[in-house]
DNA sequence: GTCGACTCGGGTAATTCGGGTC
DNA sequence: AATGTCCGAATTACCCGAGTCG
């Protein structure tokens, strides 16, 4: 039985695609029939295309967008803009004097130019948010401006979100960071990043001792667990913390991944993972790499159950 | 409005059946009278759909569902089901099972339906957090699912916030949440609840120094500034610092708002401000109130500067 | 029985289909 | 090889007065 195809995405006709991204109703039909484009149809066999699948196509085919707002987005045309040399700079500026919709625009050109997420992240959210704490060493910037981005940023990263094509919900990943450790965005960010290799990532959220991790682990048994690490209270307790986490995920066969800037190389030696990942680029390889091992067990299994 | 809560059959309406698919209701009207939906009818005529048979046409059609709850749920349009009771309930239960379509359903259901947001904040949200706090209590919810909980929570706000029309600039609320205080979800509710009598506002973030909330008062001089208590970790601390707050938006003109359930009337004894809100509720009203005045504010010193 | 929201049927305008040609 | 335009037939979306539902 064909799985049901579900999301909450909403139908474009050809027509309106074709608006969004200036070119010709019959090239658009064009590219549906040959694939490019994933359609739904009606049932008088008119073609839908969901929106995530018009974004999907722009980024892939490197497509200008005339018309951005038609698929959601907000975005210049302007094609400079796409740059990585001064984005970073760029992001940072309008992050602290609060426009959102510069900010918006910067991360969604780059997105529907094609860029990785786990690049934009990177090379730019990151570095800005860097920036940002930079400035506030040298009293250049305020503890609220820092906030404040951080309510910007979190909003941008949930309408990213909501644009990618919704995951597949066999390959489970839970992600967490520790107690006392408050940053949401990097957490947020690897999730982002997994669902775009096609991981059902789901951040349980922040702050969270590890006998519930734990508990989410064996209740859930998914097939990833990574645990962004921006600050730790109690090094100690952290590390025997993270030790009944790894027993608990070695009994679910649950790979570990780690990463965030409190993981000294001198607290890693101490730990053991399935993975340490330095940057979003690291983990969205370690994601691919793991789905492809993944998928080739389950087809195995499929062929074993088949041969019985 | 449509039917039927206490049949065993699940009936659905044309229309429902057409917003979950995303087709018009006229090619629904025409797919059942070419027989591709059977249907079953009213005394009167009208047209009532089995969910079974909604979910074989979709899968014989492989055709796209937009909004899967529909056809998981019975009649959440339900004029009966548009009432309070219940819908907390099961707002708590699609929370802790982590059913974000469904959260969303209720949610969505209750904003299209003309509710007030400050309404579905008060007796749905705010219920159903409530209730899972009291499930955590007598250990019959995990921390990890209250976090969830609130990820999910989050993202619907900010989707809600999304899709309210943009605020007039001209009339600037801040928000914050003090030093300690984690917790986003009520912060964000008034932030939306503001947003949707026509303020400006903006959640600065959590955990926001005092120090840091007077240079915001101090730089962007707003009408109004909120604080969302859920935590003091300091009471001395924390009245010391509100002073200091105060004392800075006094100069400024600006009026504080405070709430939380950590605000006893014991310690609100203790500090001056210009209102105090029990519910989301309250909080609109002195935010229309007020809107008000400034407004007439305004045009008058607007006939002032003609008159000059 | 009233009432507001919904649905009916049917007509019309706009879109989309597939295919052929430039 | 790829794109844009044109075509008649079919499909879909929008509209409205009268009737139905809860």
């Amino acid at each position: 039985m064909p799985p049901l195809r579900e999301s909450t995405d909403k139908l474009l006709s050809p027509k309106q695609v074709a608006k969004a991204i200036g070119a010709s109703e019959s090239s658009l039909k064009r590219w549906c029939d040959q694939g490019l484009i994933k359609t739904v149809k009606t049932a008088g066999g008119h073609r839908r295309i969901p929106v995530h699948e018009a974004l999907r196509f722009v980024r892939e085919q490197n497509h200008a967008v005339v018309e951005p707002h038609i698929l959601s987005m907000t975005a210049t045309t302007d094609r400079k803009a796409r740059r990585i040399e001064g984005v970073a700079e760029r992001l940072t500026e309008a992050l602290l004097s609060n426009n959102e919709l510069t900010c918006r625009a910067i991360v969604f050109d780059m997105f529907l130019a094609g860029e990785s997420v786990s690049r934009i992240f990177d090379d730019v959210v990151a570095a800005a948010f860097r920036a940002i704490g930079d400035k506030w060493e040298f009293h250049e910037a305020e503890v609220y401006q820092e906030r404040c981005s951080c309510q910007i940023m979190l909003r941008l990263l949930h309408e990213l979100r909501s644009h990618q094509v919704p995951p597949n919900p066999s390959c489970v990943a839970l992600g967490a960071t520790i107690e006392g450790d408050q940053y949401v965005l990097p957490g947020t960010m690897a999730e982002i990043v997994l669902r775009s290799v096609d991981w059902d990532a789901r951040l349980l959220g922040t702050s969270i001792p590890f006998d519930s991790m734990v508990k989410a682990v064996e209740t859930h048994s998914p097939e990833l667990f990574w645990l962004s690490v921006s600050f730790i209270e109690d090094e100690a307790a952290f590390i025997a913390g993270f030790h009944r986490l790894s027993a608990a995920a070695s009994k679910t066969k649950t790979a570990i991944v780690v990463g965030g800037r409190a993981l000294t190389s001198e607290i890693r030696t101490r730990l053991s993972y399935s993975a340490f990942c330095d940057t979003m680029r690291h983990l969205e390889e370690f994601g691919k790499t793991m789905r492809r091992q993944t998928d080739i067990a389950s087809q195995k299994s499929r062929k074993t159950r088949k041969n019985a």
